[in-house]
DNA sequence: CCATGTACGACCATTTCAGTCTTGCTTCCG
DNA sequence: CGGAAGCAAGACTGAAATGGTCGTACATGG
């Protein structure tokens, strides 16, 4: 059930990693831009250099990161960490897929018509959109026992 | 992202049937079981009927419906439909899989020990398990316009 | 004894995932 | 200027999960 892919993961892994590097460079200097190459990113966490390559790219051109080629370049967030929902960097990788085929695309379950399930599940599936939508990575950076503050208020409105 | 597999979408069909054919009986006469065939399902869904009967024969063995075979046979609700969670569902069909490689099986992601996100992840899964398991399959009977009860009342705490 | 129905496992086609390779372009720095 | 470092983008491949079929065996009521 409800498998989110290697890919985001790596993604998100990535995006924390840059979080890192943002927060460490913004206390070094006013000119440190955080920046990291994808090779450096993708040795930290041993993932498969290439694959993160292409990650950061689609992030990139989902607007979640910014790229500077060249020698001493990089990725770098383009928003501030506590702006940026795992749900975005999910549908950016993933695209917009969601749990039941009829969601996204409206004419792709070919049982439309009479399925009497449909409706019940898309407020499922807006819940837990809005769940990870009110996950900012900045949420996942805290030393571990400091719990998010996503998650430490504690509620979170299913309503939709 | 986050897909629910179509097997698991047929399930919910078929135990939303069922309790819908569970609800008539009650009120029909007290010897009326509720119980239908494989076929009797697929048929009212347009599903395929082979398909439809193993995942039936998977929710009979995880204890979520009674069968009946021989003539005059078929599927009806274990419990009351109140008292069976979408989670318990999906979790029967696809099996415990979770939307990370790490949670489930110990020992998948060869990337345990430097995996920075895991914890934090486990968290998320862990509220979208609550949400799961806070929606019945009586819920989702209604005719749309009273929303389930999981939903209606909004909150649900996303802490662990 | 036979029609109806469940039980179970093997099988297959298609799609998705994960990862690699190749090729090209940009920018810095000496 | 010219390379090295780095991003950009696409084609391609192997492996796994999905969705679905088939065949056979067993149970049961009439
Ligand atoms: S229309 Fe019904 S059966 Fe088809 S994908 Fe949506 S919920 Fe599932
Ligand atoms: S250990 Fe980290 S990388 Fe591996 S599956 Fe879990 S969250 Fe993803």
């Amino acid at each position: 059930m409800l498998r989110l892919t290697k890919k985001a993961d790596y993604g998100l892994m990535a995006l924390k990693y840059l979080a890192e590097q943002a927060f460490v460079a913004e206390h070094a200097g006013p000119n440190a831009t955080g920046a990291r190459s994808a090779k450096d990113i993708a040795e930290a966490y041993h993932i498969p250099p290439q694959l993160l390559a292409k990650i950061l790219q689609t992030l990139a051109r989902a607007g979640l990161l910014v790229s500077h080629a060249g020698t001493n370049g990089g990725y770098a967030l383009a928003r501030s960490a506590a702006n940026i929902s795992a749900f975005e960097v999910i549908r950016a990788i993933d695209g917009p897929l969601f749990i039941t085929s009829c969601i996204t695309i409206h004419g792709t379950c070919d049982l439309a018509g009479h399925c009497t399930i449909k409706e019940p599940l898309r407020k499922v599936n807006d819940s837990i959109t809005d769940l990870l939508a009110g996950i900012k990575i900045a949420d996942l950076i805290e030393p571990t026992d400091h719990l998010p503050a996503a998650m430490a208020g504690g509620l979170v409105s299913i309503e939709r």
